[in-house]
DNA sequence: GTTGAAAAATTCCGCCG
DNA sequence: CGGCGGAATTTTTCAAC
């Protein structure tokens, strides 16, 4: 499942790229990294048929679009086996964008995004204090998002 | 700063596809939304300006790159003067993808992804341990994600 | 906001090292 | 076999309406 596959430098200097900018054209890539663009072609389509690569998206400035408060929780669980459950209610939450499963105090750790407090507040009491198999939960404001990046390749 | 611009229905429809799959073709845009190619470009150059949309990017299995281990860390500062250099020394950490302010007890909330569990005690150790500024941390050690997406525009 | 046409990129396939 | 190069198709891009 967590399998490590062969990537050599070609694939991770053209994902790197692509992990800046995913518009910009395979052929400037094949240029930079100094292949043709049909291997750089060849190469993301391995990349996709692996499952490496699940897609391409925007990166929005949720500030702008009217999303400026995003909050992380804490949610104790009533009973570990509920684990799943709760997740499946958690993805029907539109404003809850990732579920972690984690060490620590907490069963499960989420992240919302919302218009604003007010909105938070709303999705808490009405949608997640809802929800079956969750004991209690702690709430963490995020103010401000210093910095989101993806990972470094190497 | 935290400005709503004016958007119509025609740009969330644009965004909700392009957030779904930022590669589809703007022609396969304007068919679905029923405009011409060229209001889709005109609408996205307009969105790029205002710095709504600020690029694309990857959608990535980081487990299968390698990178299977993520964890958040709540970090207390010695004094919130500190803030803005405590921020500045994470962000020189390849590891860290995400840096909050948030209410509670932590001043400082971020979000590392590593190879490993090892990988990530040595981040921790050798890096964040070192900060100043930093009175201590409380690791989060996220086992699954058991999910990740984009937000939902309405 | 649309149209249409030039420029560029994608995509596919036969060939070669 | 993986990479290259060229050609057909599609997309992007932009000016005129």
């Amino acid at each position: 499942m967590a399998r490590n596959y062969e990537l050599d430098d070609t694939d991770r200097k053209i994902l790197a790229l692509l992990i800046e900018d995913a518009k910009i054209p395979y052929t400037e890539i094949a240029r930079k990294v100094h292949v043709s663009g049909g291997t750089v072609h060849v190469r993301m389509a391995r990349l996709e048929e692996l499952g490496i690569v699940k897609g391409a998206t925007l990166k929005l400035d949720y500030q702008k679009l009217g999303y400026g408060v995003s909050a992380f929780l804490g949610i104790y669980l009533l009973k570990s086996s509920v684990y799943a459950s709760v997740v499946e209610q958690l993805r029907e939450i539109p404003e809850v964008v990732s579920i972690h499963f984690t060490t620590g105090a907490y069963g499960v750790f989420a992240r919302l995004v919302c218009r604003d407090t007010q909105h938070l507040r709303d999705v808490l009491h009405d949608k997640v204090q809802l929800i079956e198999g969750i004991e209690r939960t702690e709430t963490l404001i995020s103010l401000e998002e210093a910095m989101n990046r993806a990972i470094q390749l190497q």
